[in-house]
DNA sequence: TAGATTGTTAATCGATTAACAATC
DNA sequence: TAGATTGTTAATCGATTAACAATC
């Protein structure tokens, strides 16, 4: 039987409980009710006993949520029990910066490989990993077991390895590219247009400027 | 009269709808449809019109949009139009990454300013702009004007100098901490979790894995 | 047991899609 | 004018919130 499919709405909170659920880790509470968390993340508790209960009852009546346990939880939903090894196409100033993230690592995302076209770059080392020429892609792809890609280049050079990529099997991509990459529905496409990002926020400040002192 | 609040899930539509017209744009394309936009941007027809009327008539019966025309309107909505001074604070590999970010500034979003706690980096130029001690933040957001503040300070540091920005009157932060800044609401505040996109994409394909392989 | 709080159904709200009259 | 395509109203769909019975 085919589970009912889970929103992406709701997907898209489940990290964000995550984080919470660790804080309250950190400062040691062992429970909290959907109503004290509610407040705490500026949410309805309705819309957290709902979104919870999409993945199964975590709670229990009286008595709410135990933090570690859902903490735990949530984590296996997002696949944070498991290791995925990763690669960084794009070995430029974001790359780089995404690779020395350590946050991932400490999440089950190992770096195993990072490329660029930029034969200066050819075999610097960053976080112990040698950076290798976009060339030798397929053949590190056919030898080594891949999980996720994530696309630093530019859009021209993005579109071109995402096919490589994808070809080769690989069935997540973190594109940073300003490009929509076309996949087939089982390749998982995660985009962060960064440009989009700030547009958004120069949008509401420019509004709220005209609300504000006339326009 | 106050003008009707336009939906947050239109505004982060816009973005992408002026990419696409800017590639129209570059293509020399003189105008297009709403039918033939949708096919290219994997949209309906009719969410494309429902968007732009929310901003006023942008097309005309029997013959669609002009690319040019609509592109310029677009960015004039997003702000685009005008200069937005900016400032990083921090100036570790994400900080500097987006600090060489060359689109930013094509699009009006000019960089003034760098700030970090590391004396080692004071003084070095990234981008032409000196490298400055967060301690040096207050006087300079007095004696220059700065719209915006991009975050990605660790998150304890982070929190304490949002509150040093919003103080001075900052009324624009892109926030990459992984905190949920508690900013008063004339303060807009756009966040990029960049680990919790990473977990969606890691939810996504552990998801499918399950559905495909037994589990 | 009484009180608290979940899990879940029902009601509401908002966003997307469909349809079509207006008009270029 | 006839054809095309918008702008806009109405219908549908989905997501959020409210309510409350179940139960710890």
């Amino acid at each position: 039987m085919e589970a009912k499919e889970i929103s992406k709405a709701v997907i898209k909170r489940l990290p964000r409980y995550y984080r919470y659920l660790g804080e309250l880790m950190e400062e040691n509470v062992e429970r909290i009710s959907s109503n004290d968390l509610s407040k705490k993340m500026h949410v309805t508790a309705s819309q957290i006993r709902q979104d919870l209960n999409n993945f199964g009852g975590f709670g229990q009546q009286g008595y709410g949520y135990n933090v570690r346990y859902l903490y735990t939880e949530i984590g296996k939903i997002l696949g944070l029990d498991t290791v995925h090894p990763m690669i960084i196409l794009g070995a430029g100033n974001l790359g780089q910066a995404l690779a020395n993230y350590v946050d991932f690592e400490k999440r089950g995302f190992k770096l195993v490989g990072i490329f660029d076209v930029n034969p200066v770059l050819e075999g610097i080392a960053v976080r112990g990993i040698e950076i290798q020429m976009l060339s030798d892609l397929p053949l590190f792809l056919k030898e080594n077991e891949v999980e996720i890609a994530i696309l630093t280049l530019p859009k021209i050079k993005a579109k071109e390895m995402a096919k490589i990529l994808i070809d080769n099997g690989i069935k997540a991509i973190w594109n940073f590219a300003h490009i929509d990459l076309d996949a087939p529905e089982d390749v998982m496409v995660e985009n962060v247009h960064l440009s989009e990002s700030l547009m958004t926020l120069s949008y509401n400040l420019s509004e709220y400027r005209k609300e504000h002192e006339g326009m």
